[in-house]
RNA sequence: GGGGUUGUAGCUCAGAUGGUUAGAGUGCCUCGUUGACAUCGAGGAGGUCACAGAUUCGAGUUCUGUCAGCCCCA
C-alpha cells in the first residue's frame, strides 16, 4: 500500500481526479437508470462572462445537493449549461467593435451576429472548463446553451403559443428606455435610487390673462412635452379653475388644467404638469383625457428637432437652458431641494428614459395566478420559508413584461409585417408569403426577445421540449433550485409561471435560496470597486476542496457571507488534517491483513465510544443535508474528525498500534479505517477531490468514492454493540484527562512531560480498567489509585472523581487554598440556582418530569463535588 | 410609505420545534517540535446574547415596541 505526500498540495491532484471522473462517465446519467430521479438544472451562467464568488458559491450548493443524492442511490441528474445573456453579451462584443473604430450598424446585423457567435466560441468554453476546476459533477453530455436548437424551438412555440392565446401582444406603450444599452427594458431591470434633486416651481399662466397655476416639477426639462395640468378633483384650491385653458411657458402651447384622482393634492403645489410622453403616470393620465403625446426627447437622450432653439441638446443640458429661460421670463418662483427616487439602467447604470415605444408584453395576470396558487398550495416551497412572501408579493402586483429588446443578440421576434397589406403574422416557422395577400414583401420583427424568456423556459427546454422526451417525463418536475435571491423576480418567478403554462406542473418542487458572497468589508463585489476575489485564484492557491468548504461553513441559508482569505485558510488546515490523519493510518496500515475483521468482544471502549460517534454524525449530517443547512452539516464533520477522531481517537489508539499484541494492533486499524473511510464518504459532497484521492488509498474501499453508497447507520450495525454506559464511560475519561491537563498548565508543567496522578473515585472499575487513555491522553503516569486525599497535592473535582497531582515542592498551599475556593464559589452559584428552580412549587409542577429530573441530577453533582471541595479546603487549611 | 432582514466574544459567524456552565473559526496570551500534522498540540483570557416591555415555572430562542445597519418594493 502505498502512502502519500508529507502535506495536502491539492495542485497535485485536482485537475486529474475530475479528468478520471469525467472520463469515466461518473457524472452521467439516463432516464432509464435505476433509482429516484433527482434533479437540479443549473441556473446558466452567462455564456461569455468567468466565474466569480457568485457562481461558485451557486455551484458548490449544488454539488452538495447533486453528490449526497448520488450517492444515495437515486437517479442524479445535474443539466449544466449557459445562457446568450443578451444585452451583456452584445456590450461586449460592441465594445470590441469601438475598439476597431466601427459599429454594429456599420457591420450589418448579419455580420455583426457572426461577430457574436464568434466571440461566443472563442470565450464560450471559458465558463464550462471554471466549473469543472471546482469539481462540479454536472452531466456535461447533455450541456445547452439557451440559443441552440431546442432551447430556441422551445422560444419559437411557447412565444407563439401565448400570442395566439393573447397573452403575448405588441403595443405602443411607455417603457424603460436606457439611452445607453439603446434598448427598452423591463420594469425590474430598472434599479431605483434616490437622489438629491431639485423641485423646480413654475407659474403656468391662464390664456385669459386671469392669473397662473404654480407647478412643481423634478424634471423641468421635459416641460417641452407638457400636454396638460392636472389637479386632484377635491382640490378646493383647484375646483373652480378646471376646465381653462392654459399657456405652455417657452412654447405658447395652449394647454387644459383638468381634474385627476391620481394627483397627491399635498405633493408640491397640487398641480402637476403632464407629459405624457415621458412619464409613466402622465402616459396614463394623457388616455384618459385624450392628451397629445409630445416627444421631446430621443432614444439617445438627446431633444428631439421639434422643440426649436432646444433640439439637440442633452436631456441634462436642455434642463439647465430651460431654468434659466423660466427664470429670465419670470415664470420661476422658486426652487427647492428635494430627494426622489430616479430609475437606472441596471446593466449600465444610465438615467432610464420612460419613452413611448412599440413594444411586444407578455400579460402577466393570468400566468401569475397559477405561479401563486403553486407556492400557496405547498406544490413549490422556498428555503428559507420568508421568501415565499417577497415572490408572492411580487406576483401579486405584477405589471405586464416588456419582453421585446432592440438588439440583435437574441431570439428573434418571430413575427412578420407585410409591407403591401399590412398584416402582421406571428409563427412558429419562418414565414416567405403574407397569408393574406400573398406578397412576398416581408420584414420580419427586428427586435429579439428579453434574455430571460428563453431562461423561463429553461427547466424544461433543457429537457427536451417541445419534444416528449424520456427526460423530459422523468425528470420534470425537477427537484430543486439553487439560486441566489437577487434573481427571484427575473428569473424564478418567470421559470414557474412558464412552467405551470407549459407542463401544467411546477418546474421544481423546492428553491433553495442563497445569499451574496461580498467582499471582507460586507460590501457586494463588484467590477467598479475591482473588490471580487476570482475563485480560480483561490483553487489554484489553495484548491477547490477549501473554497468549497470555507463557502459552505459558518452559513445559513438566505443569509449574506463575507469573503476571507483566513476561512479558506482555515478549511485549507482542516483539508491538511485530513490528510495526515490518513497519512498516519496509511503508514500503520503496512503490512496488515486487509480482509482482517475483529470480533465484537474484541472492540475496546475508545472503539465502541468513536463507532458511537460516528453513527451519531451520520444520523445527524443527513438530517441537516435533508434540512437544507449545509453549514451545519459541514460544521458536524469538521468537529467529529478533528475533535472526535484526530484528536481523541487516533491518540487512543497509538498504544494498540505500537504495541506488540497483533490482534489487537489490527483491532484498532480496523476500527480507523472503518471510521476514516466513513468519514470520507460523508465529507465526499463538501470536499470531493480530497476524499477520494484518500479513499482510493485505502483498503476495502473499491471504485470512485462518488459512486459509494453515502453513509448509513445501518452499516454500522454489526459493530455497534446496545452496551449502556460508554457515553458515560467516555465522558469520565475525558474529563479526567482535562482536568489533568489543566493542573499540569496551571502548575507550569510541559503538557507532553509524564506526571504522577492520583485518583481517588468511588466506583473504580471504568478508571482502572481504562487507566491507559489517560495515561496516553494526559501523560500522566504513574497513575494510582488511593482512598484518602493526599496532603500535598494539586486537586481537581469532577463528576464521579477528584484527581490529585503530588507534587510536593510544588505547591503553595495558600495560593491553592485561593484556587480551589474560587471554584468553589462557582459551583455554589450553580447550586444556589438550581435549587432556587428546584424549591419553586411552580417549577416542580408546571416543567416536565424529565426536566426536573435533570435539575436534581444536576444538583445531586454539583453538592457532590461542592463537599468534597469543602473538604479539600479544609484539610490544606489544616496542613 | 409598505415589506423583509440583521444586531451574540476584538473580527466573521453558528445556535429547528423555549430547559447547555451560550459555541466555532480567526485574532490575542502562556507553554510545547524524536515517532500523522507548526497548515500542529496543550492550556487560557474574552459575552448584561442592541435596548425596553410582555408571555412563561423558565427567553439568546416566542410576542410587542424602540434604536441602529442592510436589502427589496412603491
Amino acid at each position: 500500500m502505498s502512502n502519500i505526500p508529507k502535506t495536502y498540495e491539492p495542485q497535485q491532484f485536482e485537475k486529474e481526479i475530475y479528468a478520471a471522473w469525467e472520463r469515466d462517465k461518473n457524472f452521467h446519467t439516463t432516464a432509464e437508470a435505476q433509482g429516484e430521479p433527482f434533479c437540479i438544472v443549473i441556473p446558466p451562467p452567462n455564456v461569455t462572462g468567468q466565474l466569480h464568488m457568485g457562481h461558485a458559491l451557486d455551484e458548490t450548493l449544488q454539488d452538495i445537493l447533486i453528490r449526497w443524492h448520488r450517492m444515495k442511490g437515486d437517479n442524479t441528474l445535474w443539466m449544466p449549461g449557459t445562457d446568450h445573456a443578451g444585452i451583456a453579451t452584445q456590450a461586449k462584443v460592441e465594445e470590441s467593435l469601438r475598439s476597431e473604430g466601427t459599429n454594429r450598424y456599420e457591420l450589418g446585423r448579419e455580420k455583426f451576429l457572426e461577430r457574436v457567435w464568434q466571440w461566443k466560441e472563442t470565450y464560450g468554453n471559458r465558463i464550462s472548463y471554471q466549473l469543472r476546476t471546482l469539481g462540479s459533477s454536472c452531466d456535461w453530455e447533455r450541456e445547452r446553451f439557451t440559443m441552440d436548437k431546442g432551447c430556441s424551438a422551445a422560444v419559437r412555440k411557447v412565444f407563439v403559443q401565448l400570442y395566439n392565446e393573447g397573452l403575448i401582444y405588441r403595443g405602443r406603450r411607455i417603457t424603460n428606455w436606457c439611452p445607453k444599452c439603446n434598448t427598452a427594458l423591463s420594469d425590474i431591470e430598472v434599479e431605483h435610487e434616490t437622489e438629491a434633486g431639485h423641485l423646480w416651481h413654475i407659474r403656468y399662466p391662464f390664456k385669459d390673462g386671469s392669473g397662473y397655476v404654480e407647478v412643481a416639477t423634478t424634471r423641468p426639462e421635459t416641460m417641452l412635452g407638457d400636454t396638460g395640468v392636472a389637479v386632484h378633483p377635491d382640490d378646493e384650491r383647484y375646483k373652480n379653475l378646471v376646465g381653462k385653458t392654459l399657456i405652455l411657458p417657452l412654447v405658447n402651447r395652449e394647454i387644459p388644467l383638468f381634474a385627476d384622482s391620481y394627483v397627491d393634492k399635498n405633493f408640491g403645489t397640487g398641480a402637476v404638469k403632464v407629459t405624457p410622453a415621458h412619464d409613466p403616470n402622465d402616459f396614463e393620465m394623457g388616455l384618459r383625457h385624450n392628451l397629445e403625446q409630445v416627444k421631446v426627447i430621443n432614444n439617445n437622450g438627446t431633444m428631439t428637432d421639434d422643440v426649436g432653439k432646444y433640439s439637440g441638446l442633452d436631456r441634462y443640458e436642455c434642463r439647465k437652458i430651460i431654468v434659466d429661460d423660466l427664470e429670465a421670463g419670470g415664470y420661476l418662483v422658486k426652487v427647492e431641494n428635494h430627494e426622489h427616487a430616479v430609475g437606472h439602467c441596471h446593466r449600465c447604470h444610465t438615467t432610464i428614459e420612460p419613452l413611448i415605444s412599440s413594444q411586444w408584453f407578455v400579460k402577466m395576470e393570468t400566468l401569475a395566478a397559477p405561479a401563486i396558487e403553486a407556492v400557496k398550495s405547498g406544490a413549490l416551497q422556498f428555503v428559507p420559508e420568508r421568501f415565499t412572501k417577497i415572490y408572492i408579493n411580487w406576483l401579486e402586483n405584477i405589471r405586464d413584461w416588456c419582453i421585446s429588446r432592440q438588439l440583435w443578440w437574441g431570439h428573434q421576434i418571430p413575427a412578420w409585417y407585410c409591407d403591401d397589406c399590412g398584416e402582421m403574422i406571428v409563427s412558429e416557422f419562418d414565414v416567405e408569403e403574407c397569408p393574406h395577400c400573398h406578397s412576398k414583401n416581408l420584414r420580419r420583427e427586428e427586435d429579439v426577445l428579453d434574455t430571460w424568456f428563453s431562461s423561463a423556459l429553461w427547466p424544461f427546454s433543457t429537457l427536451g421540449y417541445p419534444d416528449d422526451t424520456p427526460e423530459l417525463k422523468k425528470f420534470y418536475p425537477t427537484s430543486v433550485l439553487v439560486t441566489g435571491y437577487d434573481i427571484i423576480f427575473f428569473w424564478v418567478s418567470r421559470m414557474v409561471m412558464m412552467g405551470m403554462k407549459f407542463r401544467g406542473e411546477v418546474p421544481f418542487h423546492k428553491v433553495f435560496i442563497h445569499g451574496l458572497v461580498r467582499d471582507e468589508f460586507g460590501r457586494k463585489m463588484s467590477k467598479s470597486l475591482n473588490n471580487g476575489v476570482d475563485p480560480v485564484e483561490v483553487i489554484e492557491k489553495y484548491g477547490a476542496d477549501s473554497l468549497r468548504f470555507m463557502l459552505v461553513t459558518g452559513n445559513t441559508p438566505g443569509n449574506d457571507l463575507r469573503f476571507y482569505w483566513s476561512k479558506v485558510e482555515s478549511a485549507r488546515n482542516f483539508a491538511n488534517k485530513i490528510w495526515n490523519a490518513s497519512r498516519f493510518l496509511l503508514m500503520n496500515l503496512e503490512g496488515f491483513d486487509k480482509d482482517f475483521k475483529p470480533a465484537r468482544e474484541d472492540l475496546e471502549l475508545a472503539d465502541k465510544w468513536i463507532l458511537r460517534r460516528l453513527a451519531d454524525r451520520i444520523e445527524n449530517v443527513t438530517k441537516n443535508l435533508e434540512r437544507f443547512e449545509l453549514g451545519e452539516a459541514a460544521r458536524l464533520l469538521y468537529e467529529f474528525i478533528w475533535f472526535e477522531f484526530c484528536d481523541y481517537y487516533i491518540e487512543l489508539t497509538k498504544a494498540r498500534l505500537y504495541g506488540s499484541d497483533v490482534n489487537k494492533k489490527s483491532t484498532a486499524l480496523f476500527v480507523l479505517a472503518t471510521v476514516l473511510e466513513s468519514a470520507l464518504r460523508l465529507l465526499h459532497p463538501f470536499m470531493p477531490f480530497l476524499t477520494e484521492v484518500i479513499r482510493q488509498k485505502l483498503p476495502n474501499a473499491e471504485g470512485s468514492i462518488m459512486l459509494a453508497p453515502y453513509p448509513t447507520t445501518a452499516e454500522l450495525k454489526n459493530l455497534i454493540a446496545e452496551d449502556e454506559g460508554i457515553e458515560d464511560a467516555a465522558n469520565l475519561i475525558l474529563n479526567t484527562v482535562k482536568t489533568i491537563r489543566n493542573l499540569k498548565s496551571e502548575l507550569g508543567i510541559d503538557s507532553r512531560k509524564k506526571t504522577a496522578v492520583v485518583l481517588k473515585v468511588a466506583d473504580k472499575k471504568i478508571l482502572s480498567e481504562n487507566v491507559g487513555y489517560v495515561s496516553a491522553l494526559a501523560f500522566a503516569e504513574p497513575i494510582t489509585f488511593a482512598e484518602e486525599k493526599p496532603a500535598h497535592a494539586m486537586s481537581g473535582v469532577i463528576e464521579g472523581a477528584e484527581i490529585y497531582l503530588p507534587l510536593e515542592g510544588l505547591i503553595d498551599t495558600e495560593k491553592e487554598i485561593a484556587r480551589l475556593t474560587k471554584e468553589l464559589d462557582k459551583l455554589r452559584k450553580g447550586a444556589a440556582s438550581t435549587s432556587g428552580k428546584l424549591s419553586n412549587e411552580k417549577f416542580l409542577s408546571k416543567a416536565p418530569a424529565e426536566v426536573v429530573q435533570a435539575e436534581r441530577d444536576k444538583l445531586a453533582a454539583v453538592n457532590e463535588k461542592i463537599s468534597s471541595l469543602e473538604q479539600r479546603i479544609k484539610q490544606l487549611e489544616n496542613l
